[in-house]
Parts: C-alpha cells; sequence; structure tokens
DNA sequence: ACAAATCCTGCGGGTTCCCGCCATTCGAGG
DNA sequence: CCTCGAATGGCGGGAACCCGCAGGATTTGT
C-alpha cells in the first residue's frame, strides 16, 4: 500500500511519517507534498488511495487539494490533520466529501495512539471518523439556534466579500427582501445585537463579519476560496 | 543563563530546546511555558531575561504576553519566532517593544543555522534582529503608498469591529468628517476600488475590512484584542 | 517668514442599508 | 379542510454611509 502525506510543516511531517511506519506496516512507500498543488499533482500521477491532508497550507489549503482529488477520484480515503477545529474548515470539508467515501479528521493535539488509531480506521478499514473535538464543536455550535444553515452561510460569504444586497440576491437568484431577511437571522445567529440602552450603534454588516472571523465560523482561507469563485462568477456574468 | 520559551506546539519546542542547547552552551536551564499565559506567569516568577516567544497562541498571544512581560522588565530581551509574516503582528510588535530594548523576529521557515546566530544576537549579544522575510514584507507594503499610518490602523481597528462613523469619531477625538476622510485614504489604501464599469458595486466598509483580512493587515488574533480593548473603554465611557 | 502641503472640519445630497408591515406560497399536522 | 410556521418578497421610510466642495488650522520646506 502506497499513501501520501500531503504538510507543509516540517516536523510535523517527519512525526507523521514515524507514527504511520509504526500503525501501518502495510504501507510499501509514502510520498510527501509540501502543500497543496503539490498534493494534488501528487495524487494526480500516483494514483494514492490514501492521503493524509494538512488543512492550512499556501498555496492551496488542504480544502482545495482534497475538493479537486476527489472530484478525480471519489474513492480516495483522505484524513484530515490540523492544528485548528475552525467551524470554517469543518463546514469546507464536508461540503466536498463524496458520498460513501472514506475521510476523517483528527487534531495536531491528539495522542501518538489515537492517531494510529484513526490512521487504521480511515486508510485501511476505509471508515468514516472524526474527532471528538471537532464532533463538540458542531454541537456547540448547534446547541442554541447559532448554527447557520447552508444558504445562510452562502450569504454570509457573499456579505464578507463585500457584495451589496442587490449584487447578492442577483447571485443566489432571490429578491431584494429575502437577502435582506436572511441577512437579518444571519445578524441575529451571529450575536449581533440591536442597539440596547447601553452600547448601541454597530455597523451590523461589519460588525457580522468581525463577528463571523473571530468565532471561526469564517477563516481566512475560506475567504480567499470564497473571493476566486466570485471572480469566476463575476467573469462569466459579463455575458 | 536562564531562558524562557513559550510555544505551543509540541514539537517545534523540542525542535527549538535542542537548537538553544547546541548554540547557547551559556544556558544552565530552559523552561517551557504552553501558551502566553503560563509565558508571562513564569517569566513573572522567573526573572528571566531571554525569553523566545511563539505568536499564535491560545489562550493569550505572543503580542500580548510580550507587552505584559515588557511592562514589568522592560529589559528582558524577546526573541518572536513564529510561522506567519502578518503584517498585523509585526505591527502589534513594533507598537509595544520598549526603547533600547533588544528583540528579533524570526520565521520558523528559517534554516537551524540562521535560526542559532538569530538566538546568540538577540539573547546574548542584546542585538535587535529582524528577519529578512519580514523586512522585505515591511517594503514591499511600503513600496505603494499601501503602508497604513498609525492613525489610520486605529481607524481600521475601530471599522473592524462594527464601530459607526460617529462613535470612531468619539472614541478618536475627531470630527465625523475627519474620520471619513481617513477611511477615504483607508479604502484606498486596501484597495477598495472606486466603482468600476467592470463590476460595480461593493459595500465599501465590509470590502475593506474584508481586504485587510486577505492581505494579513489584520489577523484574528488583534482583532481579539482590539475587541477586548473597545468593550474597555466602553465601560469606563459609561460615566 | 512666506508659501505649499497636509490635516481637520462643516454642509449638502445621492445611495445603500435596516427593518416594520403585510401578502403569498407550501408542506406538516390537526 | 383548516391552521400554523417557515420561506419568500413588495412597499416605504428613517438612519447611516460615501463623498464633492470649500474654508480654516497646522506642519513643513526653503
Amino acid at each position: 500500500m502506497r499513501i501520501l502525506v500531503v504538510e507543509d510543516d516540517h516536523f510535523h511531517a517527519s512525526f507523521l511519517q514515524g507514527v504511520i511506519a509504526e500503525a501501518l506496516p502495510e504501507v510499501t512507500e509514502t510520498l510527501h507534498a509540501q502543500d497543496g498543488l503539490q498534493g494534488e499533482a501528487a495524487a494526480r500521477a500516483g494514483h494514492f488511495e490514501a492521503i493524509v491532508m494538512d488543512l492550512q497550507m499556501v498555496p492551496r489549503n488542504g480544502v482545495e487539494a482534497a475538493r479537486t482529488i476527489w472530484r478525480e477520484r471519489p474513492r480516495t480515503r483522505i484524513l484530515f490533520w490540523s492544528n485548528y477545529s475552525d467551524e470554517a474548515y469543518l463546514r469546507g470539508v464536508s461540503e466536498i466529501v463524496p458520498a460513501n467515501s472514506a475521510y476523517g479528521y483528527v487534531l495536531k493535539t491528539a495522542s501518538r495512539e489515537r492517531l494510529k488509531l484513526v490512521l487504521r480506521a480511515v486508510l485501511i478499514d476505509g471508515q468514516v471518523m472524526v474527532d471528538r473535538e471537532i464532533q463538540r464543536l458542531r454541537r456547540r455550535s448547534a446547541s442554541p439556534r447559532h448554527v447557520l444553515s447552508d444558504s445562510e452561510y452562502a450569504v454570509l460569504l457573499d456579505l464578507a466579500l463585500g457584495l451589496q444586497d442587490r449584487l447578492i440576491a442577483e447571485r443566489r437568484g432571490m429578491s431584494l427582501r429575502t437577502i435582506q431577511n436572511r441577512l437579518l437571522t444571519l445578524y441575529e445567529k451571529l450575536g449581533v445585537s440591536d442597539d440596547e440602552p447601553g452600547v448601541p450603534a454597530f455597523n451590523k454588516r461589519v460588525r457580522a463579519l468581525s463577528r463571523a472571523i473571530s468565532t471561526r465560523t469564517l477563516n481566512v482561507e475560506m475567504l480567499e476560496t470564497a473571493q476566486r469563485d466570485l471572480d469566476h462568477w463575476l467573469s462569466e456574468r459579463r455575458d
């Protein structure tokens, strides 16, 4: 069995390779790519069926790399291995995972034993396995009604890029007023308060973005991919 | 000589300790703190005169920790050791470094030899040393007139937190129109274009924040400390 | 010391935003 | 069949925002 490691931090990569050698004796060859682009190329060239993928990398983060890899070979088993439990990554990953494909999400703070377990479960046995820490995040954000629906998230992205109501409406194919209603619930869920007697007067739009970023609902990577998507949409709108 | 290492990534910490042992034979004891809070406490208790500090940590990032440490002992020599060359960190660090105190800024991607060199220069010889990579960043952003003045940066922070023009004006002790002029130049410097024929219609305010984050002029950590400052100001305004 | 450049400020007006009020649609449950 | 709730939108108005114009203050260069 051959395995691909996509990880830009050298220390983490070598640690990971050590654990792999120990946990997966059936591995005959491990290849190491330093970023998302290299990872995609290596996956395309090497026909790997098992990949360990870091999330935060430049250029091309793990979510993007995984998307193109899965588009070409949906059966690939990918274990995401990340420092962060950002909701943005979580959402990004769950948006792109194909049906019936094995994947996992484990934090770098996980113990060596746990990592070995997850490696076997996902890459060998083809199971789906998500770190408890991540699951807790999902549930925590779900517990109040703070969880954003997919359509609300889409509007949030548009807002974050600086689109005006009118353009968002056009892009999402809805009326202006509907978008504004979405924004309303968005403000609510992000905790952008109505002006209370104490400290009123926020610019809700900016405040929403600000809070989305502070709470890790959005992060820089996702913002950048969203920008690219927007550029793409804009360019083909000019017709 | 005794040295304090503040670093939350275990692999990086142990690597660093190895390099320290090799480069600084005069070190008799190294203490390891896992985050900014622990770092502050350790510095307070241990009277260290030399510290190596990671920047991105939770809770309490390296900039904040360094600020309180320097407030108590301005002569402390601090070497910042970070993965990122965010302008936000750079600005944060240069805002808090006391006069005549030794510090340095080196990237984790630097070679082992370079790290050894910087360790000696800053912690032993008391020099100021900033990674070439970082210097380039500073110059690159300075080359057009894209570099933000301190007052513009302050307004950017307020904007990012969602304050309205009026409140920013009050907080900074200036007139409404002045703030709006600042915002004008801010938009210009951040590349928030006037509506061109191609794709007009951006919400400039949100767009400015969005670009500031994409270009690493702002990052989450700085946003969060700014929020705390704001809370503080708001609470003592209520009089 | 005089001029130029830069910063600060008031005024006015065209847009965009936020949101209350209300009508329509559609699926779930009584 | 009726009702209820959630999602969709039209209308309209008050507030905030963006910014051109223009006068005054402060700093800087020579």
